[in-house]
DNA sequence: TTAGGGTTAG
């Protein structure tokens, strides 16, 4: 143990990678490397370990400045740090969708050149996290000059799928990189088959599932499966996804869970199939997987979109309370809903306020559909209250809702209440100019004309 | 270093 080797010795870079690895507060870890104990005397040695610790650390915690400080003092250093850290910036970079700052980490020079295919992928990745252009991507694959790995084009496919929505355009990236003898593997298929899936090209999609078996001896795993178990639910094909969840019973290796079990219960409802849930449920149950949350959240759904029955979506969620599954703020807002498409907001209402003492926070959603709920009804003194609310937890209501929100009370001609909640909205910032601007030349006529510069000065007040 | 499915809104 490192306090035992410590003893009558110095404080060692062993010994702060050591400490560094037990400190899970980033900016404890800092203070830790920048002075670690008994360092005064001499000029402490700092090991690539400790470097690499204290960097992967504040890249998680996205404390930039800080890491590229160090960063810098790595490059005066004589130390060569390896590709992994540099990897492990660049996707910190793409997490924190700074494009700009991923590639400048990319060519960063206290990381020894060359770079490898594993480099270019992690910015390639990063970029494409951040919604980069695919012509930039293909230029910095270009620009790189580096042998591209089926990784490369696994990266590539799901960013033009993405970006592109184009399956044929990912497919010719699948053909390219077969001429290049590049070996698929079950990610770039599994890519593949989601990208069909997701524009409904179902019959593609399983006859790639066939193809990778059969001539690229590439066997599909969960992935594969959970794609097309979506897709099919999404045609309201339950039949064959029910066949096809039979089919991943059959192989252990797929490990058939509770996700794929909620996907059918969820489609199971939508498709007017609701009597077929519970021996859905008992057959999970037999294979031993347990009901969990986002089963039970699947029924509560159900309950309260398809079948419109409040009633057995409350029983839903005490069923769940009492197999020991906890609800949570999608359970709620899921009510929270039903109650207002119903028109109920007052229950929605005394739900919500019922919600701290169940043990479960309203969230952001949950108070965006309790006050479009109360908007949709009219009630815009009591929706009012709510956006109250949400301002004082730091909320703010949907670009959509606010705008509803003015339109009404606009309709209603509150002079008082308009210029109120617009100032409130303008902080917030959930308001598009058009429609204060809109919401202020329509009622307030003369009489208020001079309280529209307080408007607008409200308006433009950074507070 | 890359891919999936699950519940709520948008």
């Amino acid at each position: 143990m490192p306090n035992v080797a410590m003893a009558g010795n110095k404080f060692s870079s062993y010994h702060l990678a050591a400490a560094l690895r037990r400190e899970h507060d980033p900016a404890a870890a800092l203070r830790l490397f920048l002075s670690p104990p008994n360092a005064a005397s001499a000029p402490f040695r700092y090991s690539l370990l400790c470097y690499d610790l204290i960097i992967s650390k504040l890249a998680a915690a996205r404390l930039f400045p800080a890491m590229e400080s160090l960063l810098s003092s790595l490059r005066a250093s004589s130390l060569q740090p390896r590709e992994p850290l540099l990897c492990c910036v660049i996707s910190a970079y793409g997490r924190a969708r700074l494009p700009a700052a991923a590639r400048r980490a990319y060519a960063h020079p206290a990381f020894p050149a060359p770079r490898t295919a594993r480099a270019l992928n992690t910015l390639l990745h990063a970029l494409a996290v951040c919604h980069t252009p695919l012509p930039e991507l293909f230029s910095v694959c270009r620009d790189a000059a580096i042998s591209p790995d089926a990784c490369t084009y696994n990266i590539l496919m799901r960013a033009v799928a993405a970006t592109d929505g184009s399956v044929d355009h990912a497919h010719l990236l699948f053909d390219e990189m077969l001429q290049r003898r590049i070996t698929p593997t079950v990610i770039t298929f599994g890519t593949l088959v989601a990208a069909f899936c997701d524009c409904g090209r179902l019959e593609e999609a399983f006859d790639l599932k066939e193809a990778m078996v059969k001539q690229y001896n590439v066997r599909p795993n969960a992935h594969v499966y959970a794609s097309l178990m979506k897709g099919l639910c999404q045609q309201g094909d339950v039949d064959k996804a029910l066949r096809l969840k039979e089919e991943m019973a059959l192989q252990i290796e797929l490990g058939l869970d509770s996700a794929i079990y909620a996907t059918l219960v969820r489609a199971l409802f939508r498709v007017g199939r609701k009597g077929e849930v519970v021996s859905l449920l008992e057959e999970m149950k037999g294979r031993g997987i347990p009901a969990n949350r986002v089963v039970h959240n699947a029924m509560i759904a159900g309950f309260c979109e398809d079948e419109r029955d409040l009633d057995a979506a409350f029983a839903a969620l005490d069923d769940m309370l009492k197999s020991g599954c906890k609800a949570d703020a999608v359970s709620y807002n899921t009510l929270v809903a039903g109650l207002c498409k119903l028109g109920r907001w007052r229950d929605a209402n005394e739900l919500v306020e019922d919600m701290p003492r169940r043990g479960c926070a309203p969230d952001v959603v949950t108070y965006r559909m309790l006050f479009d709920g109360m908007c949709a009804a009219g009630e815009f003194h009591e929706a009012d209250q709510v956006l109250d609310e949400m301002v004082f937890k730091g909320f703010s209501p949907s670009k959509e809702g606010a705008r509803k929100f003015v339109q009404g009370i606009e309709r209603e001609g509150d002079v008082v209440l308009l210029e109120s909640v617009v100032c409130r909205l303008a902080k917030l910032n959930a308001l598009e100019s058009s429609g204060w601007e809109k919401a202020l030349s329509g009622v307030l006529r003369d009489p208020a004309e001079l309280m529209i510069n307080k408007h607008l000065d409200c308006l433009r007040s950074p507070e």
